[in-house]
DNA sequence: GCCCAGGTCTGTC
DNA sequence: GACAGACATGGG
């Protein structure tokens, strides 16, 4: 099957984001093509996802996909990849704005790459905080191939991320073993205690978003930073915006020549003309380092 | 060895 | 509400 591309998508953009670290194990990057092992209700697929021109083809190499599955498929890439936002005011924004139209020039197209689960994404923050990029890849790799789902095809391994009933029922020493902090492993314990048992679901935090941002701040090890992150990752919040991003506030130190990092005041105060493009706009921060 | 890293929680004032 | 200290480990 075939899916459109928006007329300024550039893959290699795309191929950069999701290499950027030889201890991800939830998609593949391979030649001019993304591989990723997706489940669709009972459906099994090994999403093989080529770049030809300005569309995608797609295919599953388990097999063909299902017409009654199309649909689907086409709405998981579609969402992982946000190609279904137009940015034409995110691009008037950044005309406007002496700090980003430098950026507009190499990024034009780039989309916020998604994460769709909530546990993964939530996963994701809190292995993250406070600790370099590489680590944390390490940490996820760790949790992946100890306790995610394995399939073999095709002479490679795929994986599924860990699912909230597995971590939920494993021990704070355990998870101590992989090099969490027992702070850490407390926090991914109980939100998978929250997703698995049902009380916390995506669906229920997709229509207001300070709404979903209390109720994942309410959530032990997920604070401020984390809930904007998972906002604009996973809810696709286009005014999520993790202020206290260390990333961000590099970029931005960088991007202004700045001798030291911008406050919070300094960046809210800059974040003023992006006002409901926040997360974009730290997305394309991000992509400048 | 030292500083920093895609922060959050807890205790104190 | 503001602020300091603890958390704990790896990368540069």
């Amino acid at each position: 099957m075939r899916i459109d591309l928006p007329g300024d998508f550039h893959p290699e953009h795309l191929f950069r984001y999701l290499s950027r670290s030889d201890k991800e194990r939830l998609h593949l990057v391979e030649d001019n093509s993304v591989y990723k092992w997706v489940k669709a209700g009972s459906n099994e697929m090994i999403l093989s996802i080529r770049f030809h021109g300005q569309e995608l083809q797609v295919a599953n190499l388990l097999g063909d996909i299902p017409p009654e599955k199309e649909a689907w498929v086409q709405e998981y890439i579609e969402e992982w990849w946000d190609l279904g936002l137009n940015l034409d005011e995110f691009y008037r924004i950044c005309n406007a704005d002496g700090m980003l139209s430098g950026l507009l020039e190499t990024l034009r197209g780039v989309r916020i790459i998604g994460v769709h689960d909530l546990f993964e994404a939530l996963s994701w923050a809190i292995v993250g905080q406070q600790i370099n990029l590489p680590f944390a890849y390490t940490l996820k790799q760790r949790l992946v191939e100890n306790y995610g789902e394995a399939m073999e095809y095709d002479g490679r391994v795929w994986w599924q991320f860990p699912t909230p009933e597995i971590i939920a029922g494993l021990k704070v020493e355990t998870l101590r073993g992989l090099a969490l902090t027992t702070k850490k492993s407390e926090y991914l314990m109980g939100v998978a205690e929250e997703i698995g048992s049902g009380r916390l679901r995506k669906e229920d935090l997709l229509d207001d978003v300070d709404h979903a941002y209390r109720r994942l701040t309410a959530l032990r090890g997920i604070g401020p930073w984390a809930a904007n992150y998972v906002l604009m990752r996973c809810l696709r919040y286009t005014k999520a915006f993790p202020v206290g991003d260390v990333g961000l506030q590099n970029a931005v130190k960088k991007q202004l020549g700045m001798d030291r990092k911008p406050t919070e005041k300094e960046l809210l105060e800059l974040a003023e003309n992006w006002k409901g493009w926040e997360a974009y706009a730290t997305f394309y921060l991000w992509q400048s380092l």
